[in-house]
DNA sequence: AATGAATGAGTTTTCATTCAT
DNA sequence: CATGAATGAAAACTCATTCAT
């Protein structure tokens, strides 16, 4: 019977959603599972039947941002970064990213700035998850490296599923401590800073969501731009 | 009775700074008066005497960081904004800053640097508070613009008696909203979510506390040098 | 369909036992509906098909420990005490059992040794439920008679479709209430007591099973004995 | 201030108090932390001021019973026992206990029956805790040994600091296995039980309290004398 | 006969805050 | 200034029981 699964499944995402508001709106001790339950319309008894605690929800929260992201940075580098180095158009070198033409460097550009858009919508429309992120990781808890895993997952090389593609095809590939500060702190940072905090500089700026979106669509393009160089990227 | 005086300002100030760590390990909200007051060896109550809630605890410490912050601001543009336009080296327009000859804007450079270096430490030292004051900007609470009021005091007009004086001096100050969005996620942002994370980024890295804060100051400094061309400072 | 039954019995019986477990080895109060359905593989809505509420199945198990106790002392009162006042070969007279010969105290000890016997392994093999009325008799409850009623059965006489058998065949039996206090709590009380307390006893005494449970019979039988003397028995 | 010390005092034995009969009325698991404080008419949360937890108030209970027995045993030891051995009036050898003359195991006879009074008003007067341990050590929980610790403090050796004090004296000193079996299930555990199922003798056997309390005694004076054999003692 | 979902009424525990001294 | 005791309101979590299918 779909009809009646689908019921239920309802019923555990509405709590799922209503959870994630809070917490994004309070922060996950501030939020109260009372008043979740009162919003998500059920029973909050019912809370616990689908989830060990209150502290669960947040973890599941927080796990599907990760895998979703994970997705995203896979789909890129199997599309983008595996295939260019299967046809020898790209070749890794530590730091180096050489790519065979510049028509190669021009069109890896153009997925770049794809990838980037994909990834700062993606953002926008999880900055719910991602405000929690935030939260978790300046605390001294578990989820105190969150930020830094997710950001590995996207950008560096141990232990994501990601980067172990790439380096199982050049083991050459590696950066410099200055070009990891430089990626997590003016890279990807701003960008879940830029989401976790939209919705307050929208109200605050007077612009439209799309005004903002757009102008930090550019800046942070400014910045992915700098590390192209003529037929290279140096990392 | 300077010296009761003295004892009286330890307890209190103890109390503060036991309250600061807690406040930026745990968050405000799973902080608890108790545990401020066994870890600053004084009786709850006594905290009670000295503040009239926790929240007035949370609200001294931001207060404290603003008036800071906005000293070194201050600081900086008096000595160096300021003395440079009435010196007749320096002339504002809209978001153009032009400097009478090469030498000034190497001069004015080089304060930039060490202005740069000033906050970074600044935001490092002080890296608690930070924490409390991103904490607080994420949640929907009476310190949800902190993050921006802190920012604009740094680096924006209105509202700011840093800004105050330049607009005093020159009616056409002004930026545009892209420069405006740049400059959050990408040039302050940055500094506070590294003072922020800075512990945890040391840990994780492996390398030493000095050789993080170099490898940011230096890209910290790249962003800084994108304004300057020429004899100009675009913004 | 036959077949249907036996696995419906079974599932009941299955509940029976599992709750049988936890009620003796929590206490009724700290034992969980929940982990009883889990631990019998069954869904939890189930156990309320087959009992009205948790406490319809303590007051199954008490009764069924009744039930079978009374059928125990029951068949020994027939098989030996009824018999012999009927062949004329035992008078009870007050709290004075006199027997015709030697002979007869000498088969009667016999017969007392064996029930005796009887008695301490059935509890023995009951012990969960001999713990559980133990637990439940300590407490202020519906059923914190149930181990004087439990006793009476095997002892005392009103109410105790037992000894209304003795009753009406000899209106003079009668017990002082020293020699009540006396099998109370130095006869059967010892017997359930050790019933309930065996695994401890055992794991610490660091004996066998039945090395405890030949110990405890001589002391039993011990006890026993002394209420023999010469031809007759004086309780 | 010792008058305010005092009514503070008051308060937490007045918490105490009222817990000892919840719980020795409805079991440590059916009772309610809620009732407790109604009961002793003082805040809920004041008794988490002086209690960690629901469970601490008992550890509580169950150590002072301990720490009694233990001061009762030790002191019949003392006086009689070590006494005893000391001016050469008592000789222990295994689990014979050999005296001097028929005056000396008389008076030793006499000590016992006034020690045994004492063990069984002791129990009496303590009968709330009584039922509680009892209760306790019929669960799989961290009192499951409790029993079996208090009758190794009055009667058993090792590990208890009355034994240590025998044993140093007298290195042979022993029981066999079914003695231990007697004196726990024969001896002490009829005190625990008489006084743990008093109010509900009483009530039931329509006696009064020193009537119940009388008969018991002498039913277990009954059994004391058992262990007298001339100028022996075999245990 | 059996189940997954749902619930009302508790249950222990917590916590910011206040009071009396 | 400083404290031990006290509290009201709420917090997370539980649990026997029921409902719909």
């Amino acid at each position: 019977m779909p009809f009646v699964k689908d019921v239920t499944e309802e019923t555990k995402s509405r709590i799922i959603s209503v959870a994630k508001r809070h917490f994004s709106e309070k922060g996950f001790d501030a939020a109260r599972v009372d008043e979740i339950a009162k919003d998500a319309g059920v029973n909050k008894a019912l809370i616990y039947y689908y989830f060990e605690s209150k502290e669960a929800i947040l973890d599941h929260l927080i796990q599907k941002l990760f895998d979703d992201i994970s997705s995203l940075a896979l789909a890129f580098v199997e599309e983008h970064v595996v295939a260019m180095i299967e046809q020898g158009r790209l070749d890794i070198e530590s730091d180096r990213w050489r790519f065979a033409s510049e028509e190669d460097i021009q069109s890896f550009y153009k997925a770049c700035l794809q990838y980037t858009e994909k990834v700062v919508d993606f953002s926008l429309s999880n900055r719910g998850v991602v405000r929690i992120v935030i939260f978790e990781s300046l605390k001294h808890g578990k989820h105190k490296n969150a930020l830094f895993r997710l950001l590995d997952m996207l950008y560096n090389k141990n232990e994501s599923p990601l980067y172990r593609t790439i380096w199982s095809r050049d083991h050459d590939f590696d950066y410099t401590p200055e070009a990891v500060v430089f990626k997590f702190f003016f890279g990807f940072f701003p960008v879940f800073n830029f989401a976790a905090h939209f919705d307050a500089y929208v109200q605050s700026s007077g612009l439209t969501e799309s005004e903002v979106r757009d102008s930090f669509m550019r800046s942070y393009q400014k910045i992915v731009s700098m590390y192209f160089r003529g037929k290279e990227i140096v990392l």
